[in-house]
DNA sequence: CTTGACCTTCCCGTGACTGGAAGCCCCATC
DNA sequence: GATGGGGCTTCCAGTCACGGGAAGGTCAAG
């Protein structure tokens, strides 16, 4: 398979693919003809870290999760530490966007939306509330 | 005021201070000696561009907010649209993060976490549910 | 006069890509 | 055999909102 083939059945951009090689994710052979020539266990990695993305890991947690799922003697527990820290991640930002929102929202309920300059908004901002 | 006087008050890192300057945001007058003097008027500024930012706007938000909060003419529905479409985004990664959040926890929930190899979260991301 | 805190500019690095330029390769068609 | 178009290659630059650190000027206290 070409680049072109995997990015199609990975759904990954053949940017971010050639990006994953040259940080060391994945390490396709070559052609004759300098091509990247993939094999089956490269779209599976790659399929591996189009899920483990879209699940909001880091690259380096995909790293580590890389290694782990091709050490057949790990442990499951190093593998749990790294989803229960990322999971811990986000239910901060989930926290801080929802007190975001919740100020948002009561700022734009407030503001009348009309022609008039008058903003709750902007007093806000301004520190004039 | 110094840069150093204005970052203590409002709370700002010295080097937001010079980018916000480099970036257009602020326009402090300067000393014979090259240093930045900033007036009330700036401090005031850069208290806005706190509080926006701690709402998550852009700094391009943030450039169209100040405008408009300089602008005795606006009207408020310009600022409401602004704040409106920040909202939206918000929702989005919050809706987002949630849906990470929900796969994230029933894997670390499957996962033993013991010292076996075997493991619910690598087998997902493996494409082996 | 020296010390140390403060200020200046400038450049590089972050994370995870994305866009684009310049150029090679391969296949099909005329 | 020339040509055209799509796919592949590398490399460089840009994104966003700063942060780190170097090299050097300035100021007030002792």
């Amino acid at each position: 398979m070409n680049i072109g083939d995997v990015a199609t059945r990975s759904g990954l951009p053949a940017k971010t693919i050639r990006y994953y090689e040259d940080i060391g994710l994945i390490a396709p052979q070559r052609d004759l003809n300098g091509y990247r020539r993939f094999r089956e266990r490269d779209l599976h990695k790659l399929n591996f870290l189009g899920r483990a993305r879209a699940l909001g890991f880091t690259i380096e947690d995909c790293r580590t999760l890389l290694a782990l799922y091709e050490d057949q003697s790990r442990a499951s527990a190093d593998v749990k530490q790294v989803a229960r820290d990322h999971l811990a991640r986000i239910e901060t930002k989930i926290a801080d966007l929802i007190a975001m929102r919740q100020t948002l929202t009561e700022l734009v309920d407030a503001c009348a939306g009309d022609h008039r300059p008058d903003c709750p908004i902007l007093r806000d901002l301004g520190g004039e509330s």
